[in-house]
DNA sequence: CTTAAAACTAATCGATTGATTAGAAATAAA
DNA sequence: TTTATTTCTAATCAATCGATTAGTTTTAAG
């Protein structure tokens, strides 16, 4: 009986997504992203209920994406090295279209701290952990590593991802590439 | 003939810069600010003009506080040893009283990324390029390094202070020291 | 066709934003 | 004490925010 949509719900997503990410979460406006969606602020309530919810739909596909890197990451665990081609791929994705909008996820973490809210920060949580398991896995391919120094390393990489991704947003790929390299000379 | 003023710019300054610093600039209000500091709307727009105004005077006064610690390490550049405990300094500094609001200024970088206001790009510009000067003296104690690697190493802790930055708003020590520890191991 | 249900458009809600105003209060020179 | 000047309080401005509403259009089942 009812009337049927006229936009896709996978599609609009992929445009707020696009908003965040460019301007984060306070500075973007349901005005913008009614816009930039192609839909009005009814049908963005009627499909995602409020701008919050709207901000953890876009984390989601934002995660998805970044999940195919973790894929290819983790299909290719080898050591040392292919932590490093993460890097590079985590740099890439995060320029993509030469853009500098940095990594969503960082962005968010910087945003709002520690008083993120909390299904967003669930969000981001379990994503560090799997990619800090990645790196303990790789790092473990030297087996003359104690577990102790293993835990410390982990720690580096995970704060140093971080520092990529704000990178990102503000630095240029010369720079980028020169702090990949000697990140990993220390490991 | 006139009336005196009942504060002390200089003192209200202060409050400013902390609710900043806490918030970032979007989010903060100036009826957040007027409460803080004291002094009502219209005091603030006499004393300071507006809220951006109010913003990169707070920037200025958050400089001249990392400007002692610059001052420290300007003091004391030995080589790798002394870069180290700039940046243990800069930890301490950004955590002060058990707050974790980061780095003032490099919560604006990402906050703004390359958008930024010109004023307020051209300190934070000028105080990385003075912090990179310090690093490149530092590491210029160690006669064996030609000047391409000098460089290359200097981008990696001009990076590597804004990842510290971000990482000292949202992780706890344990993890920061484990980062500059090996952040130092193969400079 | 008729009709019930959902999606649409466009307007608007109260709250909050940065900024400003009008008028009262205070001060020091004359 | 008078007066010119500045600071202060409190209210309010237009703009924008997230969210919602009323009313119209579209659709497919009956």
């Amino acid at each position: 009986m009812p009337r049927v949509k006229q936009y896709n719900e996978a599609e609009v997503i992929e445009s707020a997504m696009g908003v965040f990410w460019q301007n984060g979460y306070k500075s973007t406006s349901l005005r913008m992203l009614s816009k930039e969606m192609g839909i009005n602020q009814f049908s963005i309530n009627a499909s995602f209920g409020n701008k919050q919810n709207l901000f953890l739909e876009s984390l989601k596909l934002y995660r998805t994406k970044l999940q195919q890197l973790l894929k290819t990451f983790e299909e290719n665990s080898n050591g040392i090295e292919s932590i490093k081609n993460f890097f590079y791929a985590f740099a890439e994705f995060s320029n993509q279209n030469e853009y500098k909008r940095g990594c969503l996820m960082i962005n968010t973490m910087s945003e709002f701290g520690l008083e993120v809210d909390k299904e967003v920060g669930a969000l981001i949580s379990n994503y560090a952990e799997q990619l800090k398991a990645l790196f303990k896995k790789n790092l473990e391919f030297n087996t003359t590593k104690d577990n102790d120094t293993i835990k410390r390393q982990v720690n580096y990489l995970d704060l140093a991802i971080g520092g990529l991704g704000l990178a990102t947003k503000v630095k240029d790929n010369a720079v980028i590439e020169d702090y990949i390299e000697i990140t990993f000379k220390n490991l």
